[in-house]
DNA sequence: GACGGAACTGAAGAAATCATGAAAACAAAG
DNA sequence: CTTTGTTTTCATGATTTCTTCAGTTCCGTC
């Protein structure tokens, strides 16, 4: 699911933009100053920033700025909240690497609508593989599950990934080993058993999520 | 956080402007005459200076004479503040060098406008990579580490660069290769190996943030 | 409830990958 | 032509990862 941080010093629009983004089924993080919301970045990226200009303290254009300046975060989508309304102030937002710019008063349906469209965009870039917790950033090469970072292994890796592009099919050992070993190798060995063993322990919980189907093989994802 | 250095002999302005900077989430250190401005120079530049044209002792235009005189400071931008009207006044500084010219009295609001306005072209011109505490320039084709400069080679420098644009994501050796040295080498070679070695122990503590992956490659900047 | 096959577990040896240091090849300057 | 500095290669050792094996547990069937 999508993380957002909503950084925004009016209590009362907080809650209602809050409010809004979760009622459509996404996650929100919210701030009411920039440094709890710095504080919040080392810990997690969100996949979206809605940001207020006018804060106290660093402002919103100081803020954009900042988020731009550090390789991290400067691929991050922004939309750049105000309640200004001139052109200059506009263009001023989006030369500074804005990728959208809002202003108040607006629906929040709208607010909701730009959201989920600068999601996709940057959804499509980086090829997510997910399925319930779990998420596979391909491209970042990393697994994360409820947010939390997993280390895995070449070959473990390699199975989650093949488990999730098949998601809710079942998948034979000599399929795993075909994808996964480069090579079709058909005969009895308990080393895909064992990947699996580790895969399940590392992931915890969610480990359950990968199911055992008896003189098959296994599968993730099939219907609760 | 952008520093302005702020040169103005009249105490009430000077407290009124910093205040206002300030504000704006600016840093701000202010002199009251050129003297202590010069000596501060050689202690840390600024990103910006605002200069009052009617000063003791060295005036105005004779300080931004020698700020474009001096090749370290010569592309610090300069906002020069007078109370002259005329258009010859102005005329002059902006042939002198100056980037912006505000004529008393002014509202705070817009000289925070044009401080910001600059900065951030600025800092448009210097495409700066950073990650944590490593910082390369790429105009300047210089790195720092918590701002002490590294002195890399020219493959180190490529290497460093490379994985500051794809920062989060994980770069094969074969990518590397093919940036860096400009040609799809495809084989076994530990000689990206070898560079990024060198590259971690100039880095020093910084060097960790360069991440192995094994079997695919290497990455900078995962999550905490 | 017992049986047989299938899957899980843990440990330990085998294999692969990466880091390291030293030295050779190479290029650029004095 | 020497000197200096950079880049590349190679061999070694350390570490991680993979595989195998044997014993145990689980599941479906009779």
């Amino acid at each position: 699911m999508a993380l957002i941080y909503l950084v925004e010093d009016d209590a009362d629009i907080r809650e209602m933009e809050t409010y809004a983004l979760k009622s459509a089924g996404l996650s929100v993080a919210s701030f009411a100053e920039s440094t709890a919301f710095f504080a919040a970045l080392k810990t997690e990226l969100p996949d979206l920033v809605l940001l207020d200009i006018m804060l106290p303290g660093l402002d919103g254009m100081q803020v954009l700025k900042r988020l731009r300046a550090d390789a991290s975060t400067q691929t991050i989508p922004i939309i750049m909240v105000t309640a200004k309304t001139t052109e200059a102030d506009k263009v001023r937002g989006l030369d500074s690497g804005a990728d959208d710019y809002l202003t108040k008063p607006f629906g929040v349906m709208e607010m909701v609508s730009r959201c989920k469209a600068l999601l996709r965009r940057a959804h499509r870039q980086s090829a997510v593989l997910a399925f319930d917790s779990i998420e596979l950033d391909d491209a970042r090469h990393c697994v994360t599950v409820d947010g939390r970072e997993v280390e895995l292994t070449f070959k473990e890796y390699g199975l989650l990934k093949y488990l999730l592009q098949n998601c809710g099919t079942a998948v034979t050992r000599d399929q795993l080993m075909g994808s996964v070993w480069g090579f079709a190798f058909t005969g009895e060995t308990r080393t895909v058993d064992m990947h699996i063993k580790t895969l399940r322990k590392k992931l915890g919980e969610a480990g359950q999520l990968i199911e055992t189907v008896r003189n098959v093989g296994y599968k993730i994802g099939g219907q609760a």
